[in-house]
DNA sequence: GTAAAATAGTTACCTTCGATAACTATTATC
DNA sequence: GATAATAGTTATCGAAGGTAACTATTTTAC
């Protein structure tokens, strides 16, 4: 399991902002990809409706991330607030220069092939339906 | 965060055999690579001794895993029991299949630079010494 | 046009797997 | 020989995932 220092570390950056990874994640892509609801959250991510819940919960009680009404009287978009996104510009910080320093001696090339190819087997992997998610069939 | 289809798959894959990732990940390095302390398992894998102790415990009791005097009256040397052996051998089986599946259309080449970036991340964020672990200095 | 099925989200509760603190027993160091 | 360090354990906590069961709304099928 390849992964566990780079958790590790991102955790121990991301708590100086009183942060965790799943937090983080959903801010990142609220700023980064698009407003979203929590099913696009939970598909995005990988994991249950109710994970996803928890984490914006605790992400609206600190002012970061609002939910305003969607095209349905069911939906609800998740976005930043403005506060949400003066902060996700100072963990920004954080996170670059964490990356910066862990990707030293790392080039160009070698980073976006294991960048694609990690996107690829994990695309394999939601194909197949087996790393289906968000699917409640009861 | 690209690993977690990964490893929610896998977890998926372990449970035919009622396994879990964190026992499988010290079954394969008791027949991969060594008979080993705890604190040997603590250092690769990144996590504290307490949470080994506590794995390791699981599959002593399910008699995979044995513990025998090491060179100290301190240290315990972890290693396969003889079905533990043979279990594995039950398990890999899975994880190939899991495996071969998961890198269809990946290169090998591929496959061999992301493992060698990761690898290389792995050891500066250790080096760093912000990755350390299992030095409890109290 | 309504009954049934599907979808978005929530709540309650459980499990895995990590961490810390504080401890015992043994060995190394000064 | 007293103090440090090392190997391992126990107890307890927290983060982050999962399932089951629910409400409210929207879509689909008949």
């Amino acid at each position: 399991m390849l992964y566990r220092p780079f958790e590790k570390r991102l955790n121990t950056e991301l708590a100086k902002h009183e942060l965790h990874r799943a937090q983080w994640t959903i801010i990142y892509y609220l700023e980064n990809i698009n407003p979203a609801t929590l099913v696009e959250l939970s598909n995005y991510q990988g994991v249950e409706k109710p994970t996803i819940t928890r984490t914006v919960s605790q992400l609206e009680e600190r002012g970061i991330v609002e939910k305003v009404p969607g095209k349905d009287k069911r939906e609800k978009r998740m976005q930043l607030t403005e506060a949400g996104k003066q902060f996700y510009q100072e963990v920004r910080k954080t996170v670059d220069a964490y990356e910066e320093e862990i990707l030293m001696g790392i080039s160009e090339e070698e980073l976006k092939t294991a960048i694609r190819m990690m996107d690829d087997i994990r695309k394999s992997i939601i194909q197949s339906g087996d790393g289906e998610v968000g699917t409640n069939k009861n």
